[in-house]
RNA sequence: GGAAGCAUAGCUCAGCUGGGAGAGCAUCUGCCUUACAAGCAGAGGGUCAUAGGUUCGAGCCCUAUUGUUUCCACCA
């Protein structure tokens, strides 16, 4: 059955009820075939409570090119889709909607708050999924999951209980980064830096027994509340003899002691530093190292504590003020110095973060990290590009224990458990309600796990893990993992080592990073700027396969892109493209199936056209297979416009016209053909209007997504060919010196040619007729008329009589330049030639490739000095 | 403080293991040629950041410098 195609190309016509109908077929759901190689993609989940965004657009269309292209390729294919409950992020939101109300968490409780939580997820968790599909994404919707689902979770307390038995997983108090305003501890990982205009502020701590005192500074004088100690560095020659004494805590009236620490640098600030063991990273060590006492200054809400009756209540920026003040009048404060510094805020709210001493949940890092360094040396995981391996690295060899605990409601509740009675801590995967101990009531930790933990089992807790599912069995481990650089330590990292302690296996072989998509002046897309770009609305206008190609064309793995209206013009342009040639081969058609014909029919540019596109088949699978997206698209983009449209198309026209000729059917099939092929190459990246046209052709009633990937072994190519390459160079060479000459297309001149390559030229006489505007073709041994054009090709010299165009001498001009150039062509292949060491060394085909060079430059400049000397005859 | 990336045409970027600098957009000139003006045919435009080095040969490899972006760590 043949359709024609609409007159313009619109997808909004199409690409809705394409998709549809792949999902109606079950075209994305693979059927388990161990006969058959897996490739499978788990999807790195999108959040609930997230749009889609340039970001997911470009990461899953990468993804989606590699699944469409291994399923063509005969794997069977899963692409595993799902969401993320995203804890931090998502309860945030709620939490917002809920104060808009009047409403608190706790006005809810715990319950009520978790059933508006889900409530969330069905509103919103659906939207993104929905985004997805109109992006084409070729997921398997049938295995869709959420991390927070039953599976998932279950998946979560298994580890948590494995790691726990294992003593990998630990309780303690620790320094942690606490959000006041998310009022909840969050990982290192999830602290982002941000500088600021501050203060150091000096201040003098005088000397327990005799005059004089230490001066310390510091960023944030508040918490001089919780100091325990000054410490100086044991070989500090200025303070040794201090070590031991005391000194007097201004305001707070404390004796705290001087003590020597190696954490005193001789050469920072006064050498003397106020530690705050409560209250900073490394005062904290040094108080475990000294056995310092720690004083809590601050509450959850950042807010100074009851017992410092003058600043309690105050928050920390109240208090600052309060405190410098009064350390001022009180005679304390040496000095301000003006400073820029680098503080910690929450990577969600942007609060400042306040490092405190609290009780949490840990995940021991060292031995889980070795394991997870070795599998990327020895090539287990391979980053694309490689260099990403050393961000992992660092990352790796450096990480601290992971603080696992959240003071959060929406999230996996950790499964440990608290005897009411006598204190004991047990970790129960499947629950515990009586003390094994003493019988007593057992309450469980009211904390929930970090978001990032369950999505570090994403890989195998989707498949069904620790259960052994026919899909863990048999698509397990993963491929390939298409995600940002932005995400290596949060998630890719967590995934490699999780996946080796839990499966013993890599999670994928392979990591593909891209970079951001910005927007057109390079800045990063986000809210505040307002410069975020809708991929929705650029779907809406453009259509998918023109946002797909936009942003898979033009860039290489891990690097930014910008995106810009040109950008996706000029792939709506493309698109436009392949479908008006579509068009046309299939207005022209009078076939009702497609098949190429007998080698004895073809022609020279069917030869021709074979050949290149068997070029533009291996070059794109080459490309593919190196996860180079962009050239293998750009291959493809060169072969269809250039090669196929502007070329081939126009090669055919003349034969087309012939209707019914053995010609014009050869030429019909070999037309079909090649862009039947072309479609299925080019699916992957624009599967909505491949598919589209492809179910207009001939005899083709399936889905292309069922057609296998075309394989350079199936597709015939002639040596001959290349001769084609001669009748084009001429062509070209004879429309540059028309347009030069300003001659109009529409004024037909006769052409005559000598060449030793007749055979070839008496063939495409036809095609210099009508792309040449040539009036009549004649290929003759010489030609003597003095008052035509002459064009000097590598193959051929063409004269063209038309002698009332001629400007004799800008003729003459452009010849001594043509000859000029020949010239210095020659010497520079002679000289390379000359060069023994370069003989002797270079490789043969090069060597052998400059002397053919060389052999067609003297041709030309014979070729051309023949010209100059007739047309110098002329002008006597 | 540690590390990485980038620097190529007016703009945005390709350039795979080293063998005569490419595309798209923009600019200029023609053109309604049996699909496509979202098009066709031509043309102009580059000391490949700088300086050294390795090599017969460097945009590509090495070293240093400059500019720029990013990541990590820390700043009492």
């Amino acid at each position: 059955m043949k359709r024609e195609l609409p007159k313009t190309y619109d997808p909004s016509d199409f690409e809705g009820r394409i998709y549809q109908s792949w999902c109606d077929q079950g075209l994305f759901t693979p059927k388990i075939d161990h006969s058959k190689p897996h490739y499978s993609i788990v999807i790195p989940p999108p959040n609930i409570t997230g749009q889609l965004h340039m970001g997911h657009a470009l990461d899953n269309t990468l993804q989606d090119i590699l699944i469409r292209y291994k399923r063509m390729k005969g794997f069977s294919t899963l692409w595993l889709p799902g969401t993320d409950h995203a804890s931090i992020a998502t309860e945030a939101k709620i939490v917002e909607a809920m104060r808009k109300e009047g409403l608190t968490k706790e006005d809810l409780g715990r319950d009520g708050f978790l059933t508006r939580a889900w409530a969330w997820k069905e509103q919103y968790g659906g939207r993104i999924i929905e985004q997805l599909k109109k992006l084409g994404s070729s997921c398997d919707w049938s295995r869709e999951r959420f991390t927070l689902d039953e599976g998932c979770s279950k998946a979560v307390r298994e580890v948590f209980q494995r790691l726990y038995d294992k003593g990998l997983i630990y309780r303690g108090e620790r320094i942690i980064n606490w959000c006041p305003h998310c009022k909840t501890s969050i990982s290192n990982a999830e602290v982002d830096y941000e500088e600021q205009k501050g203060h150091f502020w000096h201040i003098r701590y005088p000397l327990v027994g005799g005059g004089g005192y230490v001066e310390v500074a510091t960023t944030r004088p508040e918490t001089m509340l919780g100091d325990t100690a000054v410490a100086v560095n044991p070989a500090d020659e200025r303070y040794k003899h201090l070590i031991g004494s005391y000194c007097v805590l201004p305001l707070v009236g404390r004796r705290i002691p001087i003590v020597a620490d190696e954490h005193a640098k001789l050469d920072k600030g006064t050498g003397c530093v106020k530690i705050t063991p409560a209250h900073d990273p490394n005062d904290f060590e040094v108080g475990k190292r000294c056995s310092l006492p720690m004083e809590v200054v601050l509450t959850e809400d950042a807010k100074i504590t009851e017992n410092y009756p003058k600043y309690a209540g105050m928050d920390r920026y109240e208090a600052r003020k309060a405190i410098v003040e009064d350390l001022k009048a009180g005679g304390y404060l040496a000095e301000i110095e003006d400073l820029n510094h680098e503080v910690g805020t929450c990577y969600r709210c942007g609060t400042t973060i306040e490092p405190m001493i609290s009780l949490q949940w840990f995940v021991r890092m060292v031995p889980l990290a070795e394991p997870a360094i070795e599998a990327v040396r020895d090539g287990r995981t391979k980053f694309v590009p490689e260099r990403f391996d050393k961000n992992y690295f660092h990352w790796m060899e450096n990480s601290q224990d992971w603080c696992i605990s959240r003071q959060l409601w929406w999230g996996h509740r950790i499964p440990a458990y608290y005897c009411d009675d006598c204190g004991e801590t047990v970790v129960a995967k499947d629950g515990c309600e009586v003390c094994p101990k003493c019988g007593g009531h057992m309450t469980q930790d009211p904390d929930t796990l970090d978001t990032w933990f369950s999505s570090a089992l994403w890989p195998f807790s989707t498949m069904g893990w620790p259960d052994e599912t026919e899909d863990l069995k048999y698509f397990y481990p993963t491929n390939t993992l298409v995600t940002g650089y932005d995400i290596i330590t949060f998630w890719v990292s967590r995934m490699i080592f999780s996946a080796l302690e839990y499966t013993g296996q890599v999670p994928f072989d392979t990591v593909l990073i891209h970079g951001l998509v910005r927007d057109a002046q390079g800045r990063k897309m986000s809210k505040s700027l307002g410069n975020g770009i809708d991929p929705l609305e650029i779907i809406d206008k453009y259509g998918a396969d023109a946002l797909r190609f936009a942003l898979a064309t033009g860039n290489s793995p891990g690097n930014d892109m910008r995106f810009s209206d040109e950008k996706i013009e000029a792939a709506r342009n493309f698109a436009n493209k392949l479908w008006n040639a579509a068009r046309f081969v299939m207005m022209n058609l009078e076939i009702d199936s497609i098949e190429l014909p007998a080698e004895d029919e073809l022609a020279l540019a069917d030869k021709w056209i074979l050949t290149k596109f068997a070029d533009c088949v291996k070059s794109v699978t080459n490309n593919i297979e190196k996860y180079e997206i962009g050239i293998a698209l750009s291959c493809l983009y060169d072969f269809i416009w250039d090669v196929y449209c502007d070329w081939y198309i126009e090669l055919t026209k003349s034969a087309l016209q012939d209707k019914g000729s053995a010609r014009s059917i050869a030429a019909q099939k070999v037309l079909a053909y090649v862009l039947r092929e072309t479609l299925k190459l080019l699916h992957p990246f624009m599967p909505f209007i491949t598919e589209e046209i492809y179910q207009g052709l001939p005899g083709e009633e399936g889905s292309i997504m069922t057609e296998s990937f075309p394989e350079i072994e199936n597709i015939p190519t002639f040596p001959e060919a290349e001769g084609m390459e001669k009748a084009i160079d001429a062509i070209r060479a004879i429309r540059a010196r028309r347009a030069e000459m300003g001659v109009v297309p529409s004024r037909k001149a006769s052409v005559y040619i000598t060449t030793k390559y007749a055979d070839i030229f008496a063939e495409c006489t036809p095609y210099f007729e009508r792309l040449a505007s040539a009036a009549s073709v004649t290929l003759v041994d010489s030609y003597a008329d003095d008052t035509a054009v002459q064009i000097i090709t590598d193959a051929a010299a063409i004269y063209i009589p038309l002698a009332d165009m001629i400007d004799f001498a800008a003729e003459l001009a452009r010849l001594e330049g043509e000859l000029k150039q020949v010239e210095s062509e020659i010497t520079r292949a002679n000289a390379k030639l000359a060069n023994e060491s370069f003989v002797a060394r270079a490789p043969k085909q090069v060597v052998d490739g400059e002397k053919a060079k060389l052999e067609k430059y003297l041709e030309k400049k014979s070729g051309v000095e023949a010209a100059l000397e007739q047309i110098r005859g002329m002008m006597k």
